[in-house]
DNA sequence: GTATGTGCAAACTTTTTGCACTTCG
DNA sequence: CGAAGTGCAAAAAGTTTGCACATAC
């Protein structure tokens, strides 16, 4: 899988494995935070430049949100994020039909443009309740 | 239009006449520099101050990227997005039509979810020449 | 063995905050 | 006049970097 040209670190495994494990799309912080637990000597630069070896691997996958943090996402198949807007909650939303839909009709509508992905950002309120895996995260700031 | 309950200052103008000037979704800073030449003494912290409470005030929006920096939008009709891949432009996508069937589609596709938003996100590469307005943007860091 | 990756701490960028002062209404 | 807004500079948060050391292959 990471012969992408990537030697095989157990760092590198462990945080593939936190972005795996911590399904609410972490941030960087608790990426780190979770590594910490079994691994407590692992550098917050190698958390970086790990996650942004992985991206550039398209092996995890940055996820677009609203604050300045940056956050992570290591399901690759094609999907969308519904986002909260009282709170830092995205969930996935899958439904290929219509990703194939929009990328036929997208496709020929959009001129000067070479299409090579299309997401739905859906925000809103989730209406159930709880839910609330990995919310742990301390929102500092704002 | 700024009878939200907010005092009409200059700062608040030259705030929100900069996201019109700036047609390219400008960051804080590229809306800093701006106010800046005609208006030399005004605080970065206010510039902050003032996209934020703009933006509680739904008179500008922020554009989601897939950075660190915030991008902010003076254009509050509905309308998507078009990231390119290999620069940081962003250009308008308007399609009324398509906004509404997307709406009404996933208004009963998704439950426990009270839809406010849909945005397109469409990542890729432009196949024109320059349209390379705003572009003095220095690419500090990464 | 060597190219590549890591730990660490310092640096850098972006954004926020506290408080005295100013200004809009 | 008084509440709300601003300037300033310091602090916080998130992310990047440089370099000596360590490790995968």
């Amino acid at each position: 899988m990471k012969k992408c040209g990537l030697k095989v670190t157990p760092q590198r495994i462990a945080v593939f494995d936190a972005v795996i494990n911590l399904n609410n799309h972490p941030t960087a912080d608790n990426i780190t935070e979770f590594i910490k637990v079994n691994h407590p000597n692992i550098a917050t630069g190698t958390v970086y430049k790990t996650l942004e070896t992985l991206v550039q691997c398209d092996i995890i996958k940055k996820v677009k949100t609203n604050s300045d943090v940056m956050r992570y996402d290591a399901i690759t198949e094609k999907h969308h994020h519904l986002y909260c807007s009282e709170s830092d909650r995205i969930e996935d939303f899958y439904n290929n039909e219509l990703s194939d839909i929009l990328d036929n009709y997208l496709k020929k509508k959009i001129p000067n443009f070479k299409i090579e992905d299309i997401k739905l950002q859906i925000s809103g309120r989730f209406t159930d309740k709880v839910k609330d895996k990995s919310r742990k995260t301390k929102v500092k700031r704002k």
